[in-house]
DNA sequence: ACCACTTTTAACTTTTCGTTTAAAAATTTT
DNA sequence: AAAATTTTTAAACGAAAAGTTAAAAGTGGT
């Protein structure tokens, strides 16, 4: 505690220690950083500079860049997963909940690039990080099986087709909603933005939305 | 010219220059640490290590990281296209033409995985090095055009809806196709990879296509 | 009051990696 | 035959970036 600027506001009981503020603080510059770059491309001295802390204090609670990596995706997924837990189907009908499911999935990516670049960069890193994340995995866990849950509402009802499959549904609305994200600059860098636009968008997800409940419900 | 190994081979009137395939040798090899490992994650000694040459020609030929970076996007993108144009789709009525185009799509994205992660990692750049290509934009052009086409087609004999855009039924196949590759590690560690067994993917194909189906024609 | 834990500071070490150098030799072009 | 271009070799440079060190001082629980 020797500079003199900081030592007017935090010596002598001025300030409160908290080990779990800094680590968010560092794991939500970390998450930034890490989605702008990549894994390589991220500095720690840039990470440290957007920190309220200093670079000491990131090999202190994280050891090294791969361990911060690995908790700052983590983070990630913790934080997204949190946001859809919001969602509650369980009050529609399966078909009205299906449309629903559909649009906030693709409105909620939408919302949360930070995270959909974390996981675009995990995919180039053929997912070395994520596999060995067992919070991860268990998060993942819960969100398939909400879905089932609705698969077998549907299917009980007689709206959906009988054999709904959750993992390929789940990768039907996921395609569709990532995609229009992680892809966004090189689509529009190539074919304009007219898919961009509000109503682009709006388009896209209403004919998405249409897509799914075509495939899934009984005709 | 003085390692003694090869002087055999190679001195005297023995063996040819060739610059052409020297760059594309280089190519090859950048594509595929690129492809791998990212741009700033690849090294250019892993890369020179690949070659049949040197990482002295790499600088004579490219200049530096960024150009070798910029060519091997390029030529990744022309050898897609390339392969693109065996498919002709003016001798198939429109159904069907659109039919054989989304399969086609989505199998000739999974047969070349190191072109879906190059487009990854310039969409984590912010699609920079793509946005300065010419070559690109114009390849990317014709893949538009000849799609226009179809859907006048379809719109003339009236199997299309009479509103059907080009820029957003590209989206969608893309989104199916693209997606299936990109995100395959994450997916499958999170999921498993029922969806990634032969069979999961003829049913995620055909699903595919009866989706984009569904939503072009009319009904 | 003691002891373990948290935080600051900034310079320092080490590693990694892109890039350059230089000379020589072989080929191709003019 | 001269000139220009292509290719090889291996070492070394230099900048950027990861990671470390040290001491000091503060907080918080027991």
């Amino acid at each position: 505690m020797i500079n003199p600027l900081k030592e007017n506001v935090k010596s002598k009981g001025l300030w409160r220690q908290n080990p779990d503020r800094v680590k968010r603080d560092i794991l939500n510059s970390a998450m930034e950083e890490f989605a702008r770059s990549g894994l390589s491309g991220a500095k720690i001295d840039d990470i440290s500079a957007k920190t309220a802390t200093s670079k000491r204090m990131i090999y202190y609670y994280f050891g090294d860049k791969e361990g911060l990596y690995a908790r700052a995706l983590e983070a990630a997924y913790a934080k997204v997963r949190d946001g859809e837990r919001k969602l509650d189907l369980d009050a529609l009908d399966p078909r009205a909940a299906l449309e629903a499911l559909v649009a906030f999935t693709f409105d909620h990516h939408r919302k949360n690039p930070d995270f959909i670049r974390m996981v675009m960069i995990e995919n180039i890193h053929h997912a070395d990080y994520l596999r060995h994340s067992k919070i991860i995995r268990d998060l993942s866990e819960g969100a398939i099986s909400s879905l089932s849950d609705l698969i077998a509402r549907g299917a009980a009802s007689g709206d959906f087709r009988a054999d709904v499959d959750a993992t390929e549904l789940h990768w039907q609305i996921s395609a569709l909603s990532f995609f229009n994200v992680s892809n966004k600059p090189t689509f529009s860098a190539l074919f304009g933005a007219s898919v961009y636009t509000r109503e682009g968008q709006k388009r896209l997800r209403d004919r998405a939305v249409a897509m799914i409940l075509g495939d899934v419900l009984k005709r």
